[in-house]
DNA sequence: TCACGTAGGAGTATCGCGTACGCCAACGAA
DNA sequence: TTCGTTGGCGTACGCGATACTCCTACGTGA
């Protein structure tokens, strides 16, 4: 047993998340990385085996920094809206990791026991299998769509100002709904746009188990 | 007025989306859509300032084939639903420009074409301003979240099966929910849960317009 | 028809990044 | 202490993006 290993992946994903946060996404490179934790860069690979591994550490430990634990609310939409704005917060502290967060989310182990959390809500809530497959694809084209446009688009922060610099001949709507939505935060908006959905999914079940009366046929998980 | 320009732009892009179709997202390199156009490397630089221009054009390529046209549908829901399916229509002919997209939508013209029309409809729709925001944020995110989850999601297609192999004891809920979302396709997924959430949206714009009594504050558009 | 000027086309070179290879040192066990 | 294994690292190569520069082709005005 020559030689205990010095670096754990955990470490080597923390020292990246800090590159990411100092550097951006663009700053994220082995060399620096391996800078971070005071070694050269080749010594990196000898835990490492590129960059992609790298990458799909940073998202791991992202995802795996988010509780799953929701016994203490009551409602599933709001343990499920729970589950939601705790990935956005992680998000939140690394916003540079974003683009990587939506490129490598489904091959994180993290990633899996975040949706099985999900859709363990979604069981206890009397969602059928079928029913929970679309629900959980509802949830989660929400949620990474809004963390999406939250860092790439324009409607949120300075965005909102050059949208509603915009010419009113050309965009009128644009220019009208960007300034009115000058005051609303991301935050708020996330809430939101979850919440409805998670409202309008309730409704569905609720309909469902409700009145079994086949009214609407084809529209709803079977 | 010497020597005609000899590429447009649009032809620029043409050639990055068939590099792209070719060879993939990582396929996409200057030398690539250089010799795709039959010149030299440097060449494609008299039109293009750099790679990132020529991402951009790509995307506003693919957005500007989206017509904006709704005048044949009767419900507000159908008509941003058919909006929504033609982005996706455009986006599935190629797939590898998904990241492009994902990444450069808010820097697009055609992207605020589209945009402008979807808030068009929901402003006829009776949506005020500041809901308006609301709404199109939601649907927005509705979108480009089904499409990254459609193209790098596992739950439709090869990753569907992959999900259904786990271990039942680690993860119950999504082999078991990865099984039973085996027949489902893409395309329905996606009608489903645009659908869902406009149902919402139009649930709470006629509650807004017919009981403006204020019941449940501060949820609505105000 | 011809000569000239502007803009296009392309070669070369540089820079930065990922990473394969191989050397040496350090650490643990015998 | 000595040997075997593993960690740390320097070097070097391949590849992609792109700045600089020269040569060429086309269109125009005479």
């Amino acid at each position: 047993m020559p030689r205990p290993r010095s670096l754990t992946e955990d470490r080597i994903a923390d020292a990246a998340l800090a590159v990411l946060d100092r550097d951006g996404t663009d700053g994220l490179k082995m060399r620096a990385v391996a800078a971070e934790l005071g070694m050269g860069t080749m010594s990196l690979y000898r835990y490492v085996s590129g960059r992609e591994r790298l990458e799909g550490l940073v998202v791991d430990r992202m995802l795996a920094a988010v509780d799953t634990g929701t016994g203490e609310l009551e409602r599933w939409t709001d343990r499920v809206l729970a589950l939601a704005e705790r990935v956005r917060w992680v998000v939140q502290a690394h916003p540079a990791a974003v683009p990587l967060l939506l490129g490598r989310r489904h091959s994180a182990p993290a990633s899996l026991r975040w949706g099985e959390a999900v859709l363990e809500v979604l069981a206890e809530a009397g969602f059928g299998p079928r029913h929970r497959a679309f629900a959980f694809r509802a949830i989660l084209g929400q949620v990474m769509g809004a963390l999406q446009a939250e860092h790439f688009g324009p409607l949120i922060g300075e965005g909102t100002e050059a949208l509603a610099a915009l010419p009113r001949e050309s965009h009128p709507y644009l220019a009208e709904t960007a300034a009115a939505a000058r005051g609303l935060t991301a935050e708020e908006e996330f809430r939101r746009c979850v919440g409805l959905l998670l409202e309008a999914l309730d409704r569905e079940a609720r309909e469902d188990r409700e009145g079994a009366d086949g009214s609407r046929p084809g529209t709803r998980g079977r």
